[in-house]
DNA sequence: GAGTGGTCTAGACCACTTG
DNA sequence: AAGTGGTCTAGACCACTCT
């Protein structure tokens, strides 16, 4: 089930980084005490902890505890923005479509199926300016009518939302990370020069049946990093 | 220490995976079977298990069972060729040097410490042609004799050889990724055209105390793509 | 010595899919 | 119904760093 133990300590740690709760630099509570606090098993917050590492939103520094890195951009928490500056995720347009054979093959459906097709943008808060443009693809087969209204609506979603709504679990992502030339389009989109190279996020998530959706993100080089934090 | 047991099975089934024992599309053996052919807990099969996945050797197809999905390259797991085509790592030279700004940073010394420089390339193997190029660091103070005649060595030298000469605990590794346009060295040693695009992968190696090392590659995003499987 | 994260065990129950 | 991975518990001991 989505409600569990491991994902809310998460979310809630999550949530304390990306508000400024617990700043950069910031020591967490020792694992025993964040499982006494919390009334859970000390590997439940292993796992807990473990995701804020992998997503970079705080690393563990063997023995002294974990330290808060930063917050995180919530829709693809790997993403790091180079500069400090907050963000903005701004919904373009949703339009209907069919599956081409990439969505296909990504999301596990038929060419030709319908999808909706969600343009988004994120941007510097300061000056406005793009910092990346990104399209979410959801399938319409096979998902009931609150997730259909929900994917259909124009208005950003985040993927908690939509296994909260669609009544799905989410079992994990998968993530292609890979560098290209800007497109035509992105030149005028993301504000740069003729001949630039761009960030090329792609993620899909998964679900025990066919995906949710997919995501794909034309990121500037200059704006965003992919962080990795593995722990063995 | 080194000798985990996670990170024998890790290894082990590592092993058959790139060696084609297991071929894609097979499936892995149950958790409870796994650990009870290898007598150990079911968690120390999970853990081994959350390894290939993350690496993207294989993928949790909830609830049946793993499926494996191919060999990777040894000393970067989460670079995937994007061609069926073998390769070959080939060591360059090894120089001795001062550590550059960026070097201290990354790898937590000073700027000026000495350090050893190591280029490498990947090649594909059946027309020799140039894949990737990189270069891995490693500081020469703080570690004992026998690191040093290693990393002064010439020839490829993994994390794991590194990390049982050494005597030191890998903790667990930091990467980064980005996109970026070719330098000009890039452009001849790559056989790239005059502007391109390349995919830019920096890691480093944590241990209990200063960084064993740190990697730095550039990769043609025709040949490559990073690939990151990321469970819940 | 105290406190930390890292590793490991031996169970248990649940959710989900397939036969 | 059987078998799978996912989740969780309640312990234990070790390795490492700091004071």
């Amino acid at each position: 089930m989505q409600g569990s133990l491991h994902k809310k300590l998460f979310d809630e740690l999550a949530e304390r980084i990306n508000s400024g709760q617990l700043a950069p630099g910031d020591r967490l509570p020792a694992e025993r005490r964040l499982a006494e606090d919390y009334g859970v098993a000390r590997s439940v917050v292993r796992q807990a902890l473990a995701g804020l590492a992998r997503d970079g939103l705080a690393a563990p520094s063997y023995p002294r505890g974990y330290h808060v890195l930063g917050p995180r951009i919530p829709c693809l928490p790997r993403l790091r923005p180079l500069t400090g500056e907050p963000w903005d995720l701004e919904h373009i347009d949703t339009t209907q479509a069919q599956a081409t054979d990439r969505d296909a093959t990504t999301l596990g459906i038929a060419a030709g199926d319908p999808v909706v097709v969600r343009h988004f943008a994120i941007r510097g808060r300061e000056r406005g300016d793009p910092w990346a443009t990104g399209i979410a693809t959801h399938p319409l087969d096979g998902i009931n009518d609150a997730a259909s209204e929900l994917v259909l609506s124009h208005h950003f979603i985040d993927d908690d939302t939509l296994e909260r709504v669609a009544q799905r679990r989410i079992i994990g992502y998968h993530e292609h990370v890979t560098a290209r030339l800007s497109t035509d389009n992105e030149h005028s989109a993301l504000d740069l020069p003729t001949l630039a190279a761009v960030l090329d996020i792609t993620r899909v998530t998964r679900t025990t049946t066919t995906p949710l959706g997919g995501l794909s993100l034309a990121a500037r080089p200059d704006r965003f990093e992919v962080d990795y934090l593995i722990g063995t």
